[in-house]
DNA sequence: AGTAATTAGCTTAGCGCTAAGCTACTTATC
DNA sequence: GATAAGTAGCTTAGCGCTAAGCTAATTACT
């Protein structure tokens, strides 16, 4: 398909929400606004999309996020559940009631340390492997039909902006 | 497939993640995630700075979305909670709970609809519209000095590139 | 060795959300 | 004018998270 319509986008959601700002408090600075209001955006819709996709294989985004780090991992698949709550930035309490979960559904197993007797090994068992590989393509897809709006050149741009914001946002933080 | 990776950029933990993958499942295509990767996190780390900037006032994100929209809208600063919950893709349930706490801090004010007798009308109260106003200068400064670590054009470029994947999604979505 | 500090994983209470269902009111249809 | 359908806002049950606190095991200090 060619690009008949203007490349111009008139205006989104995103630009409509800065006139309203414009219109009561025109003293304000809203240029932050036109890449971190559309960064909200498009974290919600695309995270709602990712989570529909791994519904139709019976998991939560959050689920496939702890299958995916240890598959990641590589052989033998194994991390402890400190490990995996580091990873995923998330607190203990939390971690627990991921792998409870998913041990229930046989897709991970809880076996001891055995060199650490505080320590678990949290291992994907080979029906946990079968699906996380088939999950992972999955959302590839949906990641990548969302992509193309964009072309191979734009994409490459936005990727490395995008990191180059990261990088600089993620040493100011807390 | 990918590009190169240039000497220049330190790899950041997206880029980990994808050397990861490519170690594991070299068979996936993962240019989609040095988009969606960063999306996603810098949606995360920037929300929860959001939360602490404003939480320095009183209120919590959700809430400080309530007051903004509100402010938004104008003279007389008047919405239902039909109207809020709507425009900010919350369940009427979510909206009640959020609507109690502000009334509750006197931020705001429910009050009969005059031409609709099932209808509220949520209107900003003076402290609230005080508030909210403070607020929203806290939150562009947070993100403006995030966004110093990319010059004008470039940032103007990123809001580009993300208006038109943002469209684009948008319209595929379901 | 004996004791203190740290660490792993779990439990509980509380919070904010969604989904579903409720009542009260309004609009459309006959 | 009566009745059916739709809409506004609230309530409840359930889910997944965090923060705080617990026990058991490990490591560090003297």
């Amino acid at each position: 398909m060619s690009t008949s319509k203007a490349a111009r986008t008139p205006t989104d959601p995103v630009d409509a929400i800065i006139d309203q700002w414009a219109a009561v408090r025109p003293d304000l600075d809203t240029a932050a606004m036109e890449v971190f209001g559309r960064v909200f955006r498009l974290s919600r819709a695309m995270g709602d999309r990712m989570e529909k996709t791994y519904a139709r294989l019976g998991i939560s985004r959050g689920e496939f996020d702890v299958l995916a780090t240890l598959r990641r991992s590589g052989d033998p698949y194994a991390l402890s559940p400190r490990q995996l709550s580091a990873t995923l930035m998330l607190t203990t309490g939390g971690m627990t009631g991921r792998l409870d979960k998913l041990e229930r559904a046989g897709l991970l197993r809880r076996s001891p340390d055995p060199h650490d007797r505080r320590a678990l090994q949290v291992t994907l068992t080979d029906k946990g492997l079968t699906l996380v590989d088939e999950a992972v393509g999955a959302g590839l897809a949906v990641q990548t039909e969302a992509l193309s709006s964009l072309d191979e050149e734009q994409a490459g741009q936005l990727a490395d902006l995008l990191r180059q914001l990261l990088a600089g946002t993620g040493r100011t933080s807390r």
